[in-house]
DNA sequence: AGCACGCCGACT
DNA sequence: GTCGGCGTGCTC
């Protein structure tokens, strides 16, 4: 008789018991069915062990070991097991989390029909791996210097751990030096990881690493594939028979036999962060599992994060700074200037300049492109004899004005309804729409430019991958003039008749609560400005602002994130924000504000009674957005210096959090190195 | 999280 | 009389 320690998908930080007469010791990693109340649940077998502190006659008999399914490696339960300890998530949740949903259910994947074709792919695969040059590849394109560099420095740390950060600007070719690693990598019988942010980006990703690596075995994981399907790369590459896995924050926990290579690129965007459930970060997963596995990891960016930033700054720092500052495409980077609009009277927001920039890329035949970050028509819609404003019954926030179909609507919880005729305030008829979105400007260049082929571009006008596509080939075909789009257009995607891009209201930014906006505006804002001037035309941005002495934007006109990162980095310390002290945030939602609220005290007056040296607690505030979705949110905020300091207190402050007797309707979630206030 | 048990209001 | 509202307590 032997006791299963078993890992189930129960909110409750523990594991749980079970007695079993066959357990063996190779079934620790393997699902097993085991009776939980009066269901049954499929749990993961962490260890077996000889004695419980449960009491034996609560034991129950463990069901079924579900010994058709392959055994989960060591590695990917000590990764979970990490997970599970820093970002204080259950572990059964975490690997619930990781698993596909299939694999989690006890089903396992029906193998591929493998085809003649791929039996001999597989053979060659294997064999002609022999060095450099084991995939045959008619034209590489030729390395810069400094990509070379950048390619041998990486290469000659394969097979041990070390983190690089390769700070390439636009168009330097970074992903040439991901390909050219990731086939060196292959070349010695190793596999691939590639994260990449979650964005339409992948498919082209995707054929542009098929085509080069015609004979490897690539899966893709992303979360809009087939349950299937991502059970059987899960499967596939667990079992080593994957080459490379490419895909979005989840592939994170793919568990691959023969790692030998992790490449996050974009790391700096915030989606590796996954914003519910277990909170983590796939860009320091993806780190401390190049560290557990022994080997080297790439981050990739134009504009990387602060916090990797620091670490590969830092005198004996735990990156190593890789620079690619040319351009391997033949093209200049855009000229940059600001448009003072302080001294200006605004024809609908617009600029004199900026129209008239339009105007010559109109009659040249040229596309521009205004980047406004917000969708609808207009943010709010308002009474100037009451004050009345329309707000969201659900949200603490406005209902936007959809002009397009006549509605109002909550970007936050999706509620809608018509557009009064009059305010339901006060009766009056003269209500108006105040501000400005993408729809509104659509309508006030039609005006302007009735002859132009005006394109909007945001989440409204490209709902559907298909109307994406749609889009996108009218870019590229030239059939539009001007486009009008948010962050959407920011990303990838070669525009190659875009010479204009103009930049409206990104001003707010510059002073968000949020300190980590500047950061972020600042890489939008270089993004969506290299969308513009490829090929044989010149490209230039005009930033509408009413400070253009901002060091933020005076960095951008030079192109120059190290500058921007500097005085950045300077503030934040000045401040005692990330990366130089380390937070993690305790939320609560409920019903009501006081609720949360009292939690959260309750919450605070346990830490203080076990703080230890270096970590500091703070009072419950409200959150920005205090209510979403009818449920009113508070946080708390601690802090230190000492990651593992903060580490240590987070774990026992947690144990004791969930011994708290709380109202029903409350929720409460920990965030480890919350990106988002 | 589920799913039991348990104690109070309007129904065939 | 009971069907069912959701308060609270437990899961090895």
């Amino acid at each position: 008789m032997t006791i299963l320690r078993v890992a189930l998908d129960i909110p409750l930080p523990r594991l749980f018991d079970y007695s079993s007469d066959d357990a063996l010791p190779e079934d620790i990693g393997r699902c097993v069915r085991v009776p939980f109340g009066n269901r049954e649940k499929i749990g993961v077998i962490v260890a077996l062990v000889a004695t419980s502190e449960q009491a034996p006659d609560k034991l129950k008999l463990a069901g079924e070991i579900l010994r058709g399914l392959p055994s989960l490696p060591s590695d990917w339960l000590a990764l979970t097991e990490f997970c599970s300890c820093y970002y204080q998530r259950p572990l059964g949740e975490v690997m619930a989390m990781a698993l596909p949903p299939h694999l989690r259910r006890g089903k396992l994947p029906r193998r591929k029909a493998q085809s003649v074709a791929e039996g001999k792919k597989r053979g060659a695969a294997s064999v002609e791996l022999g060095g450099e040059g084991g995939y045959p590849l008619p034209i590489l394109p030729k390395l810069l210097p400094e990509q070379a560099r950048a390619v041998t420095e990486i290469a000659a740390s394969f097979g041990r751990y070390a983190a690089f950060l390769l700070h390439g600007i636009t168009g330097s070719g970074k992903t040439e030096v991901y390909l050219r690693l990731i086939e060196q990598t292959l070349a010695q019988g190793r596999q691939a990881l590639m994260l990449v942010p979650e964005i339409a980006l992948t498919p082209q990703l995707e054929g542009r690493v098929a085509t080069r690596f015609p004979n490897a075995r690539v899966v893709s994981a992303h979360s809009g594939m087939a349950e299937a399907a991502r059970a059987r790369g899960f499967v596939d590459a667990l079992e080593g028979q994957v080459d490379i896995v490419l895909g979005t924050r989840l592939s994170v926990f793919t568990p691959l036999s023969r790692l030998g290579l992790i490449v996050v690129d974009e790391e700096h965007d915030a989606s590796f962060k996954q914003q519910e459930g277990l909170r983590y970060s796939a860009r320091d997963v993806a780190v401390w599992r190049a560290h557990q596995c022994g080997v080297p990891i790439v981050l990739g960016s134009a504009t990387p994060s602060l916090e990797t930033f620091h670490q590969a700054r830092q005198d004996g720092g735990r990156y190593r700074l890789l620079e690619l500052s040319r351009r391997a495409v033949a093209a200049a980077p855009p000229v940059v200037r600001c448009i003072d609009t302080r001294r200006e009277k605004l024809q609908d927001g617009m600029s004199a300049a900026l129209l008239a920039a339009i105007a010559i890329r109109l009659e040249r035949g040229e596309q521009s492109l205004i980047f406004l970050n917000r969708r609808g028509y207009a943010p709010v819609l308002a009474c100037p004899a009451c004050g009345w404003i329309s707000r969201c019954r659900r949200c603490a926030a406005n209902l936007v004005v959809h002009l397009a179909d006549r509605r109002l609507r909550c970007h936050l919880c999706g509620i809608e309804e018509s557009i009064p005729k009059s305010c339901p305030g006060c009766g009056n008829l003269d209500i108006h729409p105040f501000g400005r979105g993408t729809q509104r400007l659509e309508e006030n260049f039609a005006a302007r430019f009735p002859a132009a082929r005006l394109l909007r571009v945001d989440r409204d006008s490209a709902s559907t991958p298909a109307k994406w596509q749609a889009i996108l080939e009218i870019i590229h075909g030239g059939r539009a003039d001007i486009l009008i789009g948010t962050q959407m257009l920011a990303k990838g995607h070669d525009f190659p008749l875009l010479t204009l891009v103009g930049v409206v209201g990104a001003d707010a930014a510059l002073f968000a609560a949020d300190f980590r906006a500047p950061e972020r505006l600042f890489s939008q804002l270089l993004q969506v400005g290299g969308r513009s001037g490829r090929a044989a035309l010149p490209g230039e941005v005009l930033i509408q602002t009413e400070y253009p002495a901002h060091p933020l934007y005076q960095a951008l006109l030079t192109h120059d994130y190290a500058r921007f990162a500097a005085t950045q980095l300077d503030e934040r310390r000045a401040a005692g924000f990330p990366p130089f002290t380390f937070q993690a945030l305790l939320r609560a939602e409920a019903k009501h504000l006081e609720a949360a609220i009292t939690f959260l005290k309750m919450a605070a007056e346990l830490a203080r009674t076990l703080l230890p040296e270096g970590v500091s607690i703070y009072d419950p505030v409200p959150m920005r957005l205090y209510r979403v979705m009818a449920l009113e949110r508070a946080q708390l905020l601690a802090e230190s210096t000492n990651r593992p300091a903060l580490q240590v207190f987070l774990t026992t402050w947690a144990e004791q959090l969930y011994k708290l007797k709380t109202p029903h309707d409350l929720r409460w979630h920990l965030d480890v190195d919350p990106l988002e206030f």
